[in-house]
RNA sequence: GGCGACGUAGCCAAGUGGUAAGGCGAGGGUCUGCAAAACCCUUAUACAGCGGUUCGAUUCCGCUCGUCGCCUCCA
C-alpha cells in the first residue's frame, strides 16, 4: 500500500512517488511576518507538518524548507503603523510563529530562507530571466512575460481567454511598459522611504513570487517533489513561481506534487489579516492547549473548506479527553478479552493507515482512534495488564503519527498547569474522603463542585478517588 | 462575467457503484451516597435539488440552487 496524493496540477489523485527514491524534497509557502499568526496559518502548517510526519514515518527522507518573506508592503505599513523597523516587525511576528508553532507540535523546517538574505540570488535568477528572453526590463521594473510561457495557466486551469485578462485590467495603468496584462514584476523599483536593495535596474526590491522560485532553487534544487501552501494561492502565486522556475532552468515539472489546503473561514469570509476577522493562535491558546487545536485543525481533511466555530474546538476538546481517557483505563481481568482487544489494536491500525495513505485523510484515521478508545473501554476489565498495556500503546504510536504526544497530553491532566496545586488538591482530595467516610456528603459535593469550578475533575472509584485538570 | 472547491443526521465529520465510520450533543439504562468517567440502547425510509448512465448511485455524467475561494495582497 502506497501513498497517494491530491494534486493540483492535473487534479487527480495520484500514488506518490519522489524524483529520487526515498529522498522528499518539500516546500511550503511560509508567513509574511506582519502580524500575529492566526488559526488560518495554523490550518496550513499542521497539515504540512501532518503530512511531513507521516511520509517520514513511512520511510521517507523528508527535506523541508519554508520561506519568510520578511520584505513585503504590509511589514513596510505594519513599521509605520508601530513605529520600528521593518526588520524589527519581520522579527517579531517570526519570533511569535516560532512561539506557537512550537505549542502545535509543529517540526520546525530544516531552512528557513529570508527574503533579506537571498537577495544577490534573487537578483541573479532575474538576470538570468532576462537573458533567456522570459523576462524584460520596462521603464521602472523588470517583469516577466507571461505569453513565452506556453504553460501558463496550467496549476489553476485558467487560460488566456478566461479570466486573466480581465482580473488583471486596471493594473495596466500603473505598470508603465508592461507588455501584457498578465505579466508580473520580478523587480520593482522602491518608493520614498521603503527599504531598498541595489540591482542592475537601480534600487528596489523583488516582487512577490520569484523569492519562492530563488530560494527552492538555492535550497532544494530545479526540480522538487512537494510544493504545499493554501488554496489562494494557486493563482497567481504559484502558478507564477512555475513560469518562473522552469523559464529559468528549462526543467519541469518544477513541483511535481502541488498540495493545497482548504481555506479556514469564519462568519462565512475567510479569515485573513486584511479582512480584520482573524483569531490569532495565540488566542486560542489561552483557553485551549495546543494538542486540542491539532487536534481540531486534524478533524477535517487538510484539503476541504474549514468552518471555524468556538463549538468545533469544545468538541476537540471533548475528544481528547476521550483519547487520553482510555490511557487510564485500568486492567481488571484474568484475560477473557485480550484475543478480542488485541484484534481491536490491528483493526485500528490497519484503518488508520489505510486512511493516511489516501492522501493523508487525518479525519478518518482520528476515527480508527475512537474506535479502539471504545474498544479498550469496553475490554480493559476482561484484560491483562500487557494486552491492555498493548492496545493502550497502538492507541499512543498512532496518535503519535499525527503528532499528538497523548503521554505528554494525560500528563499534563494530571499535573501541569501554572504553578504547582497538586499537593493542595491531593489534600482537598483527601479531605473529602474523610467526609464521606462521615456520609457528609453535602460538604464533600461541595469540594467537588468547588474544584470543577477551578478546572479540577474528581472521579470516584472503588479503588478510590482520582483527578485531572481539564483538557 | 471566467475558473475552482464544497453542500452527508441537531452540530462537527469520514467514506463507498450494491442501500452510510467516528466524534459532539440529546433521551433511556447499568454503575455511583449523588456525581463524574465508562459501557449498553435510542437519535439519517438514505447523503442540496432535478435529470442521465447503470441491473443498481449518496458515490459517475449534466444542469440548477446554495456556500466559499481565486481572477488585486492573502496560508
Amino acid at each position: 500500500m502506497t501513498v497517494s496524493i491530491s494534486n493540483t496540477l492535473g487534479g487527480q489523485r495520484e500514488p506518490f512517488a519522489p524524483l529520487d527514491g526515498t529522498h522528499v524534497k518539500m516546500y511550503v509557502c511560509g508567513m509574511t511576518p506582519k502580524r500575529e499568526p492566526h488559526i488560518g496559518h495554523a490550518r496550513l502548517f499542521v497539515a504540512m507538518d501532518m503530512i511531513r510526519r507521516y511520509l517520514t514515518y513511512c520511510g521517507y527522507e523528508v527535506e523541508h524548507v519554508q520561506n519568510i518573506t520578511d520584505v513585503d508592503d504590509k511589514i513596510i505599513a505594519a513599521a509605520e503603523r508601530e513605529g520600528i523597523t521593518a526588520d524589527a516587525v519581520a522579527q517579531k511576528y517570526t519570533d511569535a510563529y516560532d512561539a506557537v508553532m512550537g505549542r502545535l507540535n509543529v517540526l520546525r523546517a530544516h531552512v528557513f530562507p529570508k527574503v533579506t538574505e537571498t537577495l544577490p540570488q534573487i537578483i541573479a535568477m532575474i538576470e538570468g530571466l532576462i537573458e533567456r528572453e522570459a523576462a524584460y526590463v520596462a521603464e521602472e521594473a523588470v517583469y516577466f512575460s507571461v505569453p513565452g510561457f506556453a504553460a501558463y495557466g496550467a496549476l489553476s486551469t485558467r487560460s488566456e481567454d478566461s479570466g486573466i485578462q480581465a482580473g488583471a485590467s486596471g493594473r495596466v495603468d500603473d505598470e508603465p511598459g508592461k507588455r501584457d496584462p498578465r505579466d508580473f514584476a520580478l523587480w520593482k523599483p522602491a518608493k520614498p522611504g521603503e527599504p531598498w536593495w541595489s540591482s542592475p535596474w537601480g534600487q528596489g526590491r523583488p516582487g512577490w513570487h520569484i523569492e519562492c522560485s530563488t530560494m527552492i532553487y538555492e535550497t532544494l534544487g530545479a526540480r522538487i517533489d512537494i510544493h504545499g501552501g493554501g488554496a489562494d494561492l494557486i493563482f497567481p502565486h504559484h502558478e507564477n513561481e512555475i513560469a518562473q522556475s522552469e523559464a529559468y532552468t528549462g526543467e519541469q515539472p518544477f513541483a511535481k506534487y502541488w498540495l493545497h489546503t482548504g481555506l479556514l473561514t469564519i462568519d462565512g469570509q475567510k479569515m485573513a489579516h486584511s479582512l480584520g476577522n482573524f483569531i490569532t493562535i495565540e488566542d486560542i491558546l489561552e483557553s485551549y492547549s495546543g494538542p486540542v487545536l491539532r487536534l481540531y485543525l486534524l478533524s477535517v481533511h487538510y484539503r476541504s473548506p474549514l468552518t471555524y466555530t468556538p463549538e468545533s474546538l469544545e468538541q476537540a476538546r471533548a475528544g481528547m479527553a476521550r483519547l487520553t481517557g482510555a490511557l487510564r483505563a485500568q486492567a481488571g481481568g484474568a484475560g477473557s478479552a485480550d484475543e478480542q482487544l488485541t484484534q481491536a489494536a490491528q483493526r485500528a491500525e490497519a484503518g488508520f493507515f489505510d486512511a493516511m495513505n489516501s492522501d493523508f485523510n487525518s479525519a478518518g484515521a482520528l476515527g480508527q482512534l475512537y474506535e479502539l478508545v471504545r474498544d479498550i473501554n469496553r475490554l480493559s476489565a476482561d484484560a491483562q495488564p500487557a494486552a491492555l498495556e498493548s492496545a493502550q500503546g497502538t492507541l499512543v504510536s498512532l496518535a503519535d503519527v499525527l503528532g499528538i504526544d497523548l503521554q505528554e497530553v494525560l500528563e499534563a491532566e494530571l499535573a501541569g498547569g501554572d504553578g504547582d496545586a497538586s499537593g493542595f488538591i491531593d489534600l482537598l482530595v483527601e479531605l473529602r474522603a474523610d467526609l464521606r467516610k462521615e456520609k457528609q456528603f453535602a460538604l464533600a459535593d461541595k469540594v467537588r463542585d468547588e474544584l470543577a469550578a477551578l478546572g479540577i475533575l474528581l472521579e470516584d472509584s472503588p479503588s478510590g478517588t482520582e483527578w485531572r485538570r481539564k483538557a
